[in-house]
DNA sequence: AATTCGGGGTC
DNA sequence: GACCCAGAATT
């Protein structure tokens, strides 16, 4: 930021901006309607700022139709199934934050009777909600001056003061970069505001600088940084991990499916009973079927990657008779089993013994 | 401060 | 392939 702007203009020169290009979202209330009094509804506005950690509008948007459809009021989502909440999240990844968004329904409903708090540290408090969601659902859901740090804002911030820190260690200057400039006024809009500007105009890649609301203050714009900020701090390279999975059908139709332990990867969710996954350089884990019956390998494999590894899987399919008892999982008879239900990982294996794929061959 | 958590779109 | 995405919880 150039040392003789007055910052103070410029988040009515944002506003400005907003107003005229604010982005069409399922959850969003416009801008001349907000000006009017209207807020969003809470409920609606935490639910898709959960669903939006890490995770694109585009991809999300399916999602929150489904859930509201489903559970119009976080009191109906508090008495849900946690099955049935893991298996609507299924394939938005993540799947702590599902269990949270239970936890914390069930909480809203406990603590403060159906009704999310205003109150950033009451927010802050529930399971699930950091200092981002915290911020957001009081800014965008009640209009209080709270400054949202995501990706997106990081990124404008950085450019806006030309900051080379690299993150994650340049979040605290950052945040207090961001919140001298959070307005009192509209600051529910002003929080959208940043983040649609981040999202359509300050992008990583290639900045859309010369339509900038906000190119005249740019400092990275006047030195040339922009496209380079925000520095990060390099990542590891993902190891590769390889493992078994056991899909087994009885002859009625059921499959053999268990449900993972609560915590570590994909904790909670529906899956395929199989071995250990472990790294590549050590030989394939010998591990027991989850019942004794004539296994096949499934010609080709799955392959995917989490977070932090790849995984290679092999996958072995058998048939058995209805007096099948295995030693783990249960069986879900076929008018149960919703192939949507299983994080993606197991969908693969699925779909690979349904529609044995080309590349298999 | 570093690691663990998913998955898809994009270049 | 690598990077990014309206991050939070755990260690």
């Amino acid at each position: 930021m150039r040392e003789n702007s007055d910052i103070s203009a410029l988040p009515r020169i944002l506003l400005e901006w907003y107003d005229m290009h604010a982005r069409r979202m399922p959850w969003r209330v416009p801008p001349a309607q907000r000006m009017a009094g209207t807020l969003p509804d809470p409920y609606r506005i935490w639910l898709s700022e959960v669903m939006l950690q890490q995770t694109t509008v585009a991809t999300v948007g399916a999602y929150f139709e489904r859930f509201t459809t489903r559970w119009p009021t976080v009191a109906e989502l508090a008495a849900a199934q946690d099955a049935d909440v893991m298996g609507e999240w299924a394939g938005l990844g993540y799947y702590a934050r599902a269990r949270n968004l239970l936890k914390c329904a069930r909480a809203v409903v406990e603590r403060h009777g159906g009704a999310f708090p205003a109150d950033h540290a009451a927010l802050l408090a529930l399971p699930g909600i950091g200092p981002y969601t915290a911020a957001a659902v009081s800014a965008i859901a009640f209009d209080q001056p709270h400054t949202v740090l995501d990706g997106n804002v990081e990124r404008v911030i950085a450019r806006l003061y030309d900051i080379h820190t690299p993150l994650p260690g340049a979040k605290s200057e950052l945040m207090e970069k961001a919140g001298a400039l959070t307005p009192q006024t509209r600051p529910g809009d002003y929080a959208q505001a940043v983040m649609d500007l981040g999202a359509t105009i300050c992008t990583p890649r290639s900045p859309a600088c010369g339509i900038c609301p906000w190119r005249a203050p740019c400092a990275a714009r006047a030195a040339g940084t922009a496209a380079a900020l925000p520095k990060k701090t390099p990542k590891k390279a993902k190891p590769v991990r390889h493992g078994t999975v056991y899909l087994a059908q009885r002859s009625d139709g059921a499959w053999l499916l268990e449900t993972r332990p609560d915590s570590g990867l994909l904790g909670g969710m529906l899956g395929w009973p199989g071995s250990d996954w472990v790294d590549s350089s050590l030989p394939m884990p010998e591990s027991a079927a989850p019942l004794a019956a004539n296994w096949r390998e499934t010609p080709g494999e799955v392959r995917h990657t989490f977070t932090h590894f790849h995984l290679i899987l092999r996958i072995l399919q058998a048939k058995v008779e209805v007096d099948a008892r295995p030693t783990t999982g249960h069986f879900v008879p076929r008018e149960n089993f919703r192939p949507s239900d299983l994080p993606t990982v197991m969908r693969k294996a699925y779909d690979l013994v349904r529609t044995p794929s080309a590349t298999a061959l």
